[in-house]
DNA sequence: AACTATTTATAAGA
DNA sequence: TTCTTATAAATAGTT
């Protein structure tokens, strides 16, 4: 049984340690793969025993990948550029420090926008929230422009359904007076429509929509507005 | 308080995974410390949070040299040893592909927190642009407010900076009046000064961003520049 | 961020 | 080793 305290000290007993490293490692790579999976983390843990034995756990994908991933994360502006200057290579660079730039960016504005609860009080600066708000109000005027769109259609579809009965109403007068012989038994309903004007509306609609999104989100910006 | 076992799947509510994330980790890096004392082990570990943000830690040494021990251990008897440090051949592809999917995982927060509304793919209804347009206003708002706080910080910063800036001033024209005798040899100092107050400065700069702005301008406060 | 009821991990004994 | 068990440690939900 535990008694007192564990002692963050090396463990001099070479059985107790050996013991104790096998436990203690099934319970870190446990915890490894259940903060994974609540918090669809992906996490990679590398460990040598004291013997030089390796043991491993990457929960997504590979090891290497998430190596990989790191060396991108942190090679952060590290440019090795040697004399190799052929013409991918440099473009190259500059691709990858763009997206880089706009990583930093994308993860800047979350922080930020989930209340920074979390730790590290990366504070954006000044120039930085101009960059988020002016996007912000970006996504709103496009949000503005799929709505009128989507009143538009609609506005469009009761016209056509506003034709379709008016000439059925006029059909159905004709056949009636052929019926009657009389002309005041149906009167015309549809000039009580109400009408909207919607070439006002899509002028209004162009005019919401005129910034260049894509420099700032990047080529993979692609929402559906 | 923890009320029954945990459940070992995702979890949903994006606040709350979040923080058990941040108490996980801490948690896990912990761990990792305590089997490297006790068993003279060497961890590594490198987690990516959902929305791609990095932490890392490694127990001895550099996780750089852990992971080149890595390499050296998962390779062994391998076959690629050739010179793997000259690689520009579609390297930089696989690179900008591997950042673009950083965007992606960031683009994909994104649209999650801005009300949990699928924006990605297929048709929002008209109510969900009406939400997602109200969730970015209130963004907006919230951006205009925290430049607010960091303008009038700065503001504040100045004037004290001002401050001192005009009594060591004044001390100077002493000085000067009290070594010559004469008014005149003493124009404006101030103008060029910044250099031989420094300390004083950084002493006015720490003041300044330890003050409780939220009093004076709350968060729902919103000024448009 | 601090608190606590619980669960979970684990040190030592068998 | 593996199992057991007393106890320490972690942490989910709450404030």
């Amino acid at each position: 049984m535990v008694r007192g305290k564990v002692q963050l000290k090396l463990i001099e007993n070479p059985v107790h340690r050996q013991v104790t490293f096998c436990k203690r490692r099934a319970g870190l790579l446990k915890k490894a793969r259940e903060i994974s999976v609540l918090c669809d983390a992906d996490v990679g843990i590398i460990v040598f025993s004291n013997h030089g034995k390796l043991y491993e756990l990457a929960t997504k994908g590979t090891m290497k990948g998430l190596i990989e991933r790191y060396k991108l994360m942190t090679s952060e502006g590290a440019h090795k550029c040697l004399g190799d200057d052929q013409n991918p290579p440099q473009e190259y660079e500059r691709d990858i420090s763009m997206l880089k730039k706009e990583i930093n960016v994308l993860q800047k504005s979350l922080s930020y926008m989930l209340g920074e609860i979390s730790f590290g009080h990366g504070q954006m600066s000044l120039e930085e929230l101009y960059i988020l708000e002016r996007h912000l109000e970006i996504w709103v005027g496009h949000i503005r422009t799929k709505k009128m769109q989507i009143m538009f259609q609609e506005i469009q579809s009761l016209k056509n359904k506003e034709g379709i009965l008016r000439a059925t109403n006029e059909f159905l007068q004709e056949q009636i007076v052929e019926q009657n012989g009389c002309y005041d038994a149906a009167p015309d309903l549809v000039q009580r429509s109400g009408h909207f004007d919607v070439s006002a509306l899509s002028a209004a609609n162009n005019n919401v929509n005129t910034e260049p999104t894509q420099l700032f989100w990047g080529p993979q910006t692609n929402f559906s507005f």
